[in-house]
DNA sequence: CTGAAAGCGCTTACAG
DNA sequence: CTGAAAGCGCTTACAG
């Protein structure tokens, strides 16, 4: 007995539901009618019903069942391509809030990529239209993203995670990367620090957008001068970020709020190098508790949001507006934590 | 019009084969056979189908397909359970290896997530029965994984992705780590350690019982004695890994290999705090390459798998067991590479 | 070359 | 309370 391989490809036929009423003496009605719980059979003949089932390890088809009802009881989500090298934490929370939650419901999930091929042959519909999927979680959506207005697609139960677009029609869980940079930089002037540097990722993000906005806000609410020259707006690289943060302390900065943990990281090397001490001369705070964070040097403050949550609340979303219990867009940003180790200087 | 909503459930009806038909002319049987691409149909007939198809805007029901063609043309996916707290940057190129493969072949990729009720109530067996998947993969599996054994599972398509069991009937796809220790331990007693520590993690999974041979088998290679006060087995967990470092240099290591980068950022810690200085006095080296391991302070030594290119292979080898081409059972184990960084002393 | 028909394994009004 | 029958939307021998 191989784990792969022909011979057991015709193993003992799949035992059907027919079976289990020739067994029973009864209808294959009968038998259906017990499997969905219906309250019409009386007990007997429930139980000696399931207990066929169960001595011939009957399970229903799925496939069978789902055509029957015309519905695949089952979510797609759709992940980043990985080439665009994002935040590896943030998926794997989000996916696992995202399986928590169908998993909850008896929803199956799943799992595609936005490769450049999946989204310019509008696969993400096809899942839709062939029924492989009820609804449709997109994960980090970017700004350049307005395929997502898609007609076609706002037909059906649809939300993103992660990021959203301005239209008011599509529903998304985002994290609320306003308040996390208002907090960061609120908590950095309050340290003291007036030259406060921003490196942030490619603008064609909401996250990235807001968490902009938040440090400016942050500023303006410490009278704190807006300065483009201490700004960044950088890939997403921790590589990128060093130099980013080259730069910014050339000008003078005395503290750094990199985008992401791995920019912060490229953030603590570039303050080394330049003979500084992180933590004591120049604060550095991230955002995303990465797994590394606390295990850098010095240990990184950084913002938190509850990835998983956010997930979650955005699944059960879809899954009412699959049930059609829901109606109606939903849009909601979570609130930031935020999260204070050494690289700050405050601990 | 609402991304989630009563409103649009009851949307366009489905455009069916049989719409496709009518509006050609022709019978449903014409249509099949021109989307499966059968060659009896003349290029004419073909080519107004696909036009009519085109304009409708026609995908056929997968389920239906599905049914008919008694298959799912769909793999499942397990997940270890998130609460196991295992390496994230594993998991994330494992699946992406999965992924492109069931892409590239047109298969359909579902997720599951090896939670406790998950495995005791044979989950995983259910999807292969209710015909939601037609083989499985099982990533990153310990030995205790018995169950696994099971030889209802065993009559399907089934492979494990990172990890294996002392079982010749179970086929798997998994890391060479015992040859990735040997690097690490060649490695550093080329660089003049005869005390080189290993915090290992919990025996239960053959990885890490595969690297301590290769520790142990690199340490006799140089002539080096086995000294078991220089071992330390413990929780997949940085902060364990830091009190263990913290023992092992007590008992004079000059070298610590952790069995993960995760582990190496601990032991770092641990060196900085009993005042030494990794990278000069104590080297360090990690396992998987993780996102911030080279922005570890000093960068992080480490030994690499290509996790995507082996999860591919044993997709592969998943998808030729459900389409009857391949036969036997497929084991194999994939090499590693030491990269060196600044933590060994040696760059 | 193409159509009528049976079949995939369920669900669900509809009778009785 | 339960069964016969139609239906879900495809595929695939089998005729012609």
């Amino acid at each position: 007995m191989a784990s792969i391989g022909k011979e057991e490809r015709s193993l003992p036929r799949r035992v059907t539901m027919k079976d289990v009423a020739d067994r029973c003496g009864v209808s294959l009605s009968t038998v259906s009618l017990v499997l969905s719980g219906d309250q019409r059979i009386p007990p007997g003949t429930t139980r000696q019903v399931l207990e066929v089932v169960k001595a011939l390890g009957y399970r229903p088809n799925v496939i069978a069942r789902n055509l029957a009802r015309q519905r695949s009881k089952t979510l797609a989500v759709i992940l980043p391509d990985p080439e665009a090298k994002a935040d590896q934490r943030f998926f794997a929370e989000a996916l696992k809030g995202v399986y928590a939650e169908t998993a909850r419901q008896g929803y199956r999930l799943i799992l595609d990529v936005a490769t450049p091929q999946f989204m310019s042959r509008r696969f993400y519909l096809r899942l839709l239209k062939e029924n492989s999927a009820d609804g449709l979680l997109y994960l980090g959506a970017g700004l350049r993203d307005e395929f997502l207005a898609d007609k076609e697609l706002l037909s059906y139960p649809f939300l993103l995670v992660g990021g959203y677009l301005d239209d008011p029609h599509i529903s998304y869980a985002a994290p609320d990367e306003e308040s996390g940079a208002l907090a960061a930089v609120r908590h950095l002037a309050s340290l003291g620090h007036a030259r406060i540097g921003h490196i942030g990722g490619p603008a064609l993000f909401s996250s990235v957008r807001d968490q902009a906005a938040g440090y400016r806000r942050g500023l303006e609410e410490k009278n704190l001068a807006f300065d483009t020259s201490l700004t960044e707006e950088i890939a997403f690289h921790p590589e990128a970020a060093r130099q980013a943060a080259l730069r910014l302390l050339e000008r003078k900065a005395t503290a750094l709020f990199a985008g992401t943990d791995l920019m912060a990281a490229g953030a603590l090397a570039a303050v080394k190098e330049s003979g500084l001490r992180p933590g004591r001369d120049i604060a550095v705070v991230g955002v995303g508790d990465a797994d590394a964070a606390e295990w850098l040097d010095p240990a990184l403050t950084t913002v938190r949001f509850r990835v998983r949550d956010m997930a979650a609340e955005g699944t059960r979303r879809v899954i009412e507006g699959v049930q059609g219990e829901a109606s109606g867009v939903f849009q909601k940003k979570y609130p930031a934590e935020l999260i204070v180790r050494k690289s700050c200087g405050a601990a």
